[in-house]
DNA sequence: TAGTGGTCTAGACCACAAC
DNA sequence: TTGTGGTCTAGACCACTAG
């Protein structure tokens, strides 16, 4: 069982502070290891003489900071490190298309995971102001948008929007739900737009409440930000790729020159 | 005066929950701008009628996501967006160090930000794990630590260690808390070793207490890690540099070709 | 059914900011 | 001094999980 300390009442930080800094410590030195259950509210309560509220205020700081998980009825866990999938910056390579797989899924078969797409929706809209600036076109200029959830061993990992300009993909498979081998760049090469270059813009934030479900990631836990815009070999924009995923579960690699 | 809605007991979602959303509402919808002070606690428990632990929680949730900023005495108020440093991937040409600036030099003067560095420590210690694989060294393997704080408009938005072999730097200026014009990276290729590429990789996560404390950010804020590897003409690594970002203040650009 | 976390109430005292 | 948020207590009822 878990030893911990006490209270101390000269130690200027409250309590709950205390508290969580004792069960942090406890995380971080291997006493509670990943997936393991912390003491009970109650436990807390009779071990360190506080009230309820003041039990749950230490288990608060810890759920801000990502380190555990409150599952209702079942009591408090440490995270369990997720595995972690890195994004190298080759991953968009045509041997890939060539090989009739899309991105995702090259990476899957590197990765060793299962990987799984759902909730697909193909629409046209008005392209929003940010994206609309990276295509080149006017804002509210009708676009493709193209909406997916990717899962890796049938968990959600990260959620993706792509905006294609009517011109360049309009009545393509792009358009279609299965754009078939390759995905929709292999499509874009099809209809004559050869992929030269693309730039990402990488940021993180805190999840809004949608993006915490679609994701199934708890509070406290950031997401990265990648807005991904494809140039074809006329220089022209052809695809912007506004992507959402789960901060704990990448790690993104780029390699540049000194120049 | 701001307008907020009703509790309604048919929402299935808890009172705390309508109310933070109604909230986040103003505030996405600009009815509560940047800086603005959200209702007090006193307000919330009068307008809504319930117990001031409920108005906390609503605050609470905000706060969480870094939507709004707690200040003791003050009041609670929607968090004013900083400015965003956007870094482009040429950000380490050798063009700007022949000009005699580092990196973070050239990047203010780019953006217009008066730019800083503080905290500057250097001394000798042995390699952490993940950093002596990158160097391709024997971990604990004595190598030169330079840490530091970057300052923009003096507010702090970065800390950075950078780990150099010691075959590679030592006894150069790079150990000198101030190395020169155009940074630790025009001292190594003074010492022939000529910088050929970087790799980066990017994650998330939300920081430590040291890191938050050293950035100067509220809870709910989360950082972006980058850790830089540069290796020289010959292929070697010569330099690990282990960065943490203030998230919100930060939009890292890249740019690679399609193969 | 027992144990767990989720939500809520109605108070209390404290520390900090502003007037 | 007044108003603000920070912390704490001692209860209550509810919802979910598991045996």
């Amino acid at each position: 069982m878990l030893q911990l300390g006490e209270i101390d009442r000269a130690d200027p930080r409250p309590p709950y502070r205390q508290i969580a800094a004792m069960l942090r410590e406890a995380i971080e030195s291997g006493g509670l290891e990943p997936g393991a259950k912390l003491p009970s509210e109650a436990a807390l309560m009779e071990h360190f003489g506080v009230a309820r509220m003041t039990a749950r205020q230490a288990i608060q700081e810890l759920r801000g900071e990502g380190l555990v998980i409150a599952e209702h009825g079942r009591g408090v866990f440490v995270r369990p490190m997720p595995p972690v999938r890195r994004l190298a910056s080759d991953r968009f390579a045509r041997a890939h298309r060539a090989a009739g797989k899309a991105a995702f899924l090259a990476e899957a078969d590197k990765a060793g995971y299962q990987p799984g797409v759902d909730r697909i929706r193909v629409a046209r809209a008005g392209a929003p102001k940010g994206i609309a600036e990276r295509l080149r076109v006017e804002a509210e200029t009708e676009v493709i948008v193209r909406e997916r959830r990717y899962l890796a061993n049938g968990r959600p990992v990260e959620i993706a929007t792509s905006y294609l300009p009517v011109p360049v993909a309009g009545g393509t498979p792009v358009e279609d739900v299965d754009p078939g081998p390759g995905g929709i760049y292999a499509r874009l090469e099809d209809a004559g737009h050869t992929l030269e270059r693309f730039t990402e813009e990488v940021g993180a934030r805190m999840p809004t409440p949608d993006e915490r479900n679609a994701l199934e990631i708890g509070p406290g836990v950031p997401v990265l930000t990648v807005v991904r815009t494809a140039f074809d070999t006329e220089g022209a924009a052809v695809e912007v790729c506004d992507t959402v995923k789960a901060a704990p579960a990448y790690l993104l690699e780029y390699d540049f020159p000194a120049r």
